[in-house]
RNA sequence: GCCGUAGUAGCGUAGUGGUAGCGCAAUCCCUUGGUAAGGGAUAGGUCGUGAGUUCGAUUCUCACCUACGGCACCA
């Protein structure tokens, strides 16, 4: 099909061809199609390119025009949203200078540049002012301007800013200005026809600082957050489920479960355990002590700090000063507490000599570590200052580096399908070779490591990103990416290929032939921490975790004060049942308390117990127990022997029965 | 570390320039109750720490500590 040069053809997505004089916009095309459309459009994909609806189209395309109907259509909003926040502020703030404002997930942020700091007071009134332009429906105007002639021109305005970012176009690029109103501002587009069609179903969130740029080098702007919905049924649905997320936050439950608690005479971001937190603590360790040994681990233990001159040996100093807590001075010498439990670890497969014949050598502790994090990122059990690592290093040859890498994403395997974990992805984490000052330069063996990790994921089917920059000094990893209940984004596992300890410690095995050769050394750590993998579970299971995990397993509640020595004995019978695959027996108590049956099942209930035991007359006669699941669901009376029968299959199989 | 906000009993909160209330939890008493909050009484705080202003500060100012929201960092 072809039309003539004063026309233009467009293709609808259900192959239907319109023919338009050349220069026809998306509005005029949607308006051909009906008034409802005419109406509801947007903005329209011109051969897969966004255009707004004013802009004039040149050539034969295909074509979609893009409705609130459309999932794209969230993203424009919130970009729109971002302009109409700074067209708000600045009318509000005279002297404010804009910057950049993105659209993000689930909302989008300006970043303003103004001596004065907004507050949380000013956020209604720039709300009010956003309604107010959204309310005017102001027409929306492109143009297109060469760079220097905008650079020139937002430098006149003082808009410095939005000057230097023009300038870092190249000189030979036309820019697009857009207008609402009176207000301009450089942007990509597209944008909609008027100011109006964004909706109202937004809310101004937070105010923060960023830096320009995003380097801690420059200056600081303020940031204004929002979050914008097609309507407000969405908008009120992602704010109930924040208010959803609060309530899994492990800093809230954590408080709440007795699990773990932080004093400032201690110090920020070195957590105590309580006994409840302990439990799960423990119950981790003992799984990984379980599944480590099948994979032929072997425990060591060492201290938590050594003499500097190793850290300066391992490269930690050079390398990773910064997150190293300063040194203690010990009799005149220093000694640092240790970041990472590599170099100990070193030491000892350094210790003796090792034949071709014992490799692989995998040892493994849980070792305490202490690092000397920024204090502005500090958050609850995820980032801390002091934590217990699920470390092991597995010291091999070159050809069982591939090999026992798979091995070690098997192991994560076992762990996240025990755990039911689902939402995590993989990320590869390469060197930026031009940041010398983070990474060993030592181009070839990044290569080489690289190519062993890359060949160990496909061959595993493991699907991962990958992500410049975040490779360990020594080497390249594997992380396990996860978010927690308010949607931060941390690193649950990591693995790395290290090529470094071979050198600095000098480890090699004794080959077939008789002489030394390097070792690889893995790192892994598939558990991460104790703190975080915790912080993590807690908010996993929301506080509600599975049998085998959980602080209390089952509470005995007597309906009244005669049923006492029943259910002392109901507890007593538990209390001593064996759990093969635990670190004790079950995990069982009593609430005698002077409260009414209703109130302590509350209490059991709010404390998420998996367990709720009532006895009274029937269930003394009969010696049984009424169990009541935390669900709320009864699952009636039952002899003792077959509720020890089912709790401890759970504890066991490390698996709750579904019900 | 940087920007902003905050810090009142175990937890959640009210409040004021003249030495603090409430709810839940706690303790005791009454009730002996059959599956999500029975009733009553009592105790508990010098209002994060330090300094300053003031006749007098929990309330104002400053510094520090800690937390929260971001940024940066997170090998």
């Amino acid at each position: 099909m072809s039309a003539a040069p004063e026309q233009v053809t467009v293709t609808l997505p259900d192959g239907k061809a319109l023919t338009f004089a050349k220069g026809v916009t998306g509005g005029e095309i949607a308006a051909a199609i009906g008034p409802g459309l005419a109406k509801a459009a947007l903005i329209i994909l011109v051969n897969g390119q966004e255009y707004d609806l004013f802009r004039p189209i040149d050539q034969d395309a295909k074509i979609r025009i893009i409705t609130k109907k459309d999932p794209e259509s969230l993203e424009l909003i919130r970009h729109d949203m971002a302009h109409i926040l700074a067209m708000a502020v600045q009318a509000l703030y005279p002297g404010t200078q804009v910057t950049i404002g993105p659209a993000i997930d689930d909302g989008f942020y300006y970043d303003f540049a103004r001596a004065e700091p907004f507050t949380p007071e000013d956020l209604p009134k720039i709300e009010e002012e956003m309604k107010k332009i959204i309310k005017a429906g102001m027409p929306t105007r492109r143009e297109v301007w060469a760079r220097d002639k905008a650079v020139e021109h937002f430098k006149g305005i003082g808009e410095t800013y939005k000057a230097e970012l023009i300038a870092s176009i190249p000189a030979n690029e036309d820019v697009s200005i857009y207008w609402h109103g009176d207000w301009h501002d450089l942007c990509r587009g597209p944008h909609f026809r008027t100011t109006s069609e964004v909706g109202d179903a937004f809310k101004l969130t937070k105010i923060a600082g960023a830096y320009w740029r995003g380097d801690a080098k420059n200056a600081q702007l303020q940031r204004i957050y929002g979050t914008a919905w097609r309507d407000k049924k969405e908008l009120d649905e992602y704010l109930h489920r924040l208010e959803e997320a609060e309530k899994r936050d492990h800093r809230k439950l954590g408080r709440e479960l007795e699990l773990f608690t932080f004093a400032p005479d201690v110090g920020a971001g070195l957590p105590l355990w309580m006994p409840n937190g302990m439990v799960i603590r423990q119950e981790l360790e003992f799984l990984a002590l379980n599944e480590e040994r099948k994979d032929g681990y072997r425990r060591v233990a060492t201290p938590h700090i050594a003499k500097e001159a190793l850290y300066y040996r391992s490269r930690h100093l050079p390398y990773y000063g910064e997150g190293m807590y300063a040194p203690l001075d010990i009799d005149g010498e220093n000694y640092r507490l240790r970041p990472m439990n590599c170099p100990h670890h070193h030491l000892i497969y350094g210790a003796t000599r090792h034949s071709y014949r014992e490799l692989p050598l995998r040892i493994a502790e849980y070792g305490q570590d202490y690092r000397y994090e920024a204090s502005g990122g500090l958050s609850g059990l995820m980032r801390v200052r002091g934590f217990c690592m699920n470390d092991a290093h597995i010291y091999c040859r070159y050809d069982q580096a591939k090999d026992e890498f798979i091995r070690v994403m098997k192991l994560h395997a076992r762990y996240y399908d025990l755990l039911d974990i689902k939402e995590y992805y993989m990320r590869l984490s390469l060197p930026d070779l031009n940041k010398l000052d983070k990474f060993v330069d030592e181009p070839q063996k990044w290569l080489d490591a690289l190519a062993i990790i890359r060949q160990a994921m496909d061959e595993s089917g493991m699907k991962y990103v990958e992500g410049k920059g975040e490779a360990a000094f020594y080497g390249p990893k594997i992380d396990f990416m996860i978010k927690s209940a308010i949607g931060t984004e941390y690193t649950i596992s990591t693995n790395q290929l290290d090529f470094l300890a071979t050198t600095t410690f000098d480890l090699k095995y004794i080959g077939e032939d008789g002489a030394d050769h390097p070792v690889y050394v893995i790192h892994r750590a598939p558990l991460g921490t104790h703190e975080r993998f915790t912080a993590f579970l807690i908010e996993h299971y929301a506080g509600a975790f599975p049998t085998w995990l959980a602080p209390i397993q089952a509470r005995v509640i007597p309906i009244s004060e005669k049923f006492g020595d029943y259910a002392q004995k109901v507890l007593d019978t538990l209390f001593q049942v064996p759990v093969v695959n635990g670190t004790a027996g079950l995990r069982v108590d009593i609430d005698s308390s002077n409260e009414r049956m209703q109130k302590r099942i509350r209490d059991a209930q709010l404390q998420k117990i998996p367990y709720m035991l009532v006895v009274g007359e029937r269930e003394a006669a009969e010696g049984t127990v009424a169990v009541r699941l935390r669900s709320g669901k009864d699952l009636g009376a039952m002899p003792l022997e077959t509720f020890v029968a089912r709790i401890k299959n759970e504890a066991e199989s490390r698996r709750d029965v579904a019900e």
